[in-house]
DNA sequence: TCGCAGGTAGAAC
DNA sequence: GTTCTACCTGCG
């Protein structure tokens, strides 16, 4: 069954965006299982010419499957008259030709993006995406050879380290205490992401997010530890669908400058302000191309 | 071996 | 209010 929506599905599956790891990937096939409605669904995508050839097994509908898919994948979003938009900017003009195709990945669970968010920061694509991989396999539930990720009150009960494991649990030697966050390789994060869980699990509603306004959600996204403000924009943004939101990083920050203060080092929190300012509704995607395009035309070797 | 990279929290200014 | 530093881990 196709979408016919253009995208290029790899391009926007292996794009690093900290929403969720990418699915499995078997030749040009990703699967996954997402939860629908609170009921398993796999689903397993391809490239088809310009669309999104999709198979699903699952007890939906497959009106509420292209649904779930045109959320995931961001298909509602006129690519074309985005394009139109960089085209027309001198400074983005090269954007559209490097990035074609590349859509928002955003999160069917937005817990599962905050928990993701918070263990990529100050960490690399690789170590994160293994971090949450191993979460998913100690603490989800398995459907085929996926796994979903743990709710929040599931991860808020998780052990911290090996210490902890000890401590709180009747085994006898510490070396067999591998059942905890720490040995997911989250580091220092551990802490982090089990207090926001607590926080998600018993005071905040997650679903009360969507509906505030992106001023609103970002100082209560805030408030979550592990969470500073480059974080809660990826949060807003892939978690949320706040087009609005433009995650300022180091890169963002160095290609920005170069493109628009002509080199001049700019600090992450203007450079924030500046694209929320300059770039409205369009700031996510902008943000998300000029990284790529950074990546891909050799610019981030240059602005080391 | 060791230095480096990368956001946040908490302390210091 | 702004700036500095420690934090954990994998990689080169």
């Amino acid at each position: 069954m196709i979408i016919e929506s253009p995208i290029d599905l790899e391009l926007t599956q292996l794009s690093g965006q900290t929403s969720q790891p990418p699915w499995a990937q078997d030749g040009g096939h990703f699967s996954n299982v997402v939860l629908v409605n609170d009921k398993p669904v796999v689903f397993d995508v391809k490239q088809s010419g310009e669309f999104l050839d999709f198979n699903f097994n699952g007890e939906i509908s497959q009106k509420e499957a292209i649904s779930q898919l045109s959320y995931i994948f961001d298909l509602d979003f006129d690519l074309n008259k985005f394009y139109n938009y960089l085209d027309n900017r001198a400074e983005l003009s090269d954007m559209s030709k490097f990035c074609n195709g590349l859509r928002l990945f955003l999160a069917p669970d937005p817990f599962e993006c905050i928990i993701s968010s918070i263990c990529s920061a100050n960490n690399s694509i690789k170590r994160w995406t293994k971090s949450i991989s191993d979460i998913k396999r100690n603490w989800g539930n398995r459907h085929e050879n996926y796994y979903t990720f743990p709710q929040s009150h599931d991860l808020a009960k998780v052990y911290l380290d090996e210490e902890d494991e000890f401590n709180s649990s009747d085994i006898q030697d510490i070396c067999n205490c591998n059942n905890n966050l720490k040995n997911c390789g989250v580091g220092y994060r551990a802490p982090y992401m089990r207090r926001a869980s607590e926080l998600f699990a018993f005071e905040i509603d997650i679903q009360d997010i969507f509906s505030m306004s992106y001023d609103e959600a970002f100082e209560t996204i805030l408030e979550v530890p592990g969470v500073g403000p480059k974080v809660a924009d990826c949060i807003l943004l892939y978690g949320f669908k706040f087009r609005e939101a433009f995650p300022s990083d180091v890169w963002i920050k160095r290609i920005v400058s170069h493109l628009y203060f002509d080199g001049k080092d700019i600090s992450v929190t203007k450079v924030r302000e500046f694209g929320m300012e300059e770039f409205g509704d369009y700031a996510g995607y902008v943000q998300l191309y000029l990284f790529h395009y950074a990546r891909k035309s050799g610019l981030m070797n240059r602005l080391k």
